[in-house]
DNA sequence: CCTCCTGCCTACTGACGAGTAAGGCTACGT
DNA sequence: ACGTAGCCTTACTCGTCAGTAGGCAGGAGG
């Protein structure tokens, strides 16, 4: 019986709702990333997850709550995923190298949630975007409160503390930037684009051009 | 009578075409600006213009057609800035230095195009963001250029030649990523902006926490 | 064996918005 | 005076979804 009705319909039947949940948060994922929120159906979805669209309201509500959904789950998992990475017992520059590295890494391995993450929801003027402004917020307060303890470690000037928010969001920009950048260019490692952005950030043109090169110290 | 129709339709009508298509492109890049390409429709866009849909249709084609036509008139008067901004006969930190002033002072001055390129371009799947990805890779092929230029007129190593275009990307995502963040602190200057992104890329975390500071040779 | 709860579906509605048909008005050339 | 070309409008069509109504099935508890 069970198995005629997995005949009939393609599809598993009767699953707990946490599965079904998972499985629909899944679809939107891909089908989001694919079409962008406005261009993504919920019809399609619903095929994709392989689920009747009506599942879909009862569980996550409507198209925007979906795509919150989504939102929410891929940053924490990407936020999850540099913290994981980081050392907080060696010094700022290895924080920032390891930091860097779990993001790339992240990305490498995740390319459809970063496209929802970056491309899609940065975009939208709609409601949403509050979920993904946050969640940038918190990304950059990371690397802020990296800059802020780097800097009064050593003396300060007021001026650079000043600046660090905003060369936190620099900062974040640009990983951002060679992430999409990296998805026209599939051949580079991770690490290559973790050692390029830290030797541009860490030590700038100026050295670089000079021949210093920044190099994690114990690997 | 020409009076009396003004007060009729509150417009003014009988225009000759290239005013009227002024007209619904600044409506264009307004309306896109601020809810997004999809959740912009084109009555509104009419409305703002204060002409009827079907002259958009006549003048300025589809409704991609006529995005395509506002990234396309904004991008390039970006771009334009920047060059003119740009003095050839300098060193290259001073030409880096001059093309993001000219950059930061075009979005403090038509913040609604930056909106319309940066935040709605980027991000919907369609062909339109084909125009949009061209204007990035030029502005990225304009940054790697100098880049290059600085790295062969000294010694080049090979591994950072290699590197330029993606540190251009990294560089121009920076840059976008600051002024996105400029638009929620807006007591910051230009110059300022300029300043710190100059800082970062240039001289490095590094050396700016140890009190080195790159400034400006000859303002 | 009944019944009720819950997972699940088919089949709709209703709105919104892109794009168009068809024609009116005016200025200018002849 | 009279076309004719080009500016401009009102008032539609029609497709595409988001969201819903209402009902079927299968298992658990009486």
């Amino acid at each position: 019986m069970d198995v005629e009705q997995r005949q009939r319909h393609g599809r598993v039947r009767r699953l707990p709702r946490d599965v079904r949940e998972r499985q629909i948060l899944d679809a939107a994922v891909r089908v989001f990333s694919a079409h962008g929120y406005h261009n993504a159906s919920m019809d399609e979805i619903s095929e994709v997850a392989g689920v009747s669209k009506p599942m879909i309201y009862a569980y996550l509500g409507s198209k925007e709550d979906l795509f919150g959904a989504c939102i929410r789950r891929e940053a924490t998992r990407l936020l999850e995923a540099v913290t994981a990475g980081i050392r907080v017992e060696l010094g700022p520059d290895m924080q920032l190298w390891h930091g860097l590295r779990a993001f790339f890494r992240f990305v490498g391995e995740h390319r459809e949630s970063w496209r929802v993450l970056h491309r899609q929801a940065t975009s939208q003027g709609g409601p949403f975007s509050d979920e993904v402004v946050a969640m940038r917020a918190r990304a950059i307060a990371l690397v802020d409160a990296l800059l802020v303890r780097t800097a009064t470690k050593r003396g300060l000037d007021e001026q650079a503390t000043r600046a660090t928010e905003a060369l936190a969001a620099a900062l974040v920009g640009s990983a951002e930037s060679l992430a999409d950048w990296w998805l026209d260019h599939p051949d580079i490692t991770d690490k290559m684009l973790a050692s390029w952005l830290m030797n541009l950030v860490w030590m700038g043109f100026g050295d670089l051009v000079e021949g210093t090169q920044w190099i994690p110290s114990a690997e």
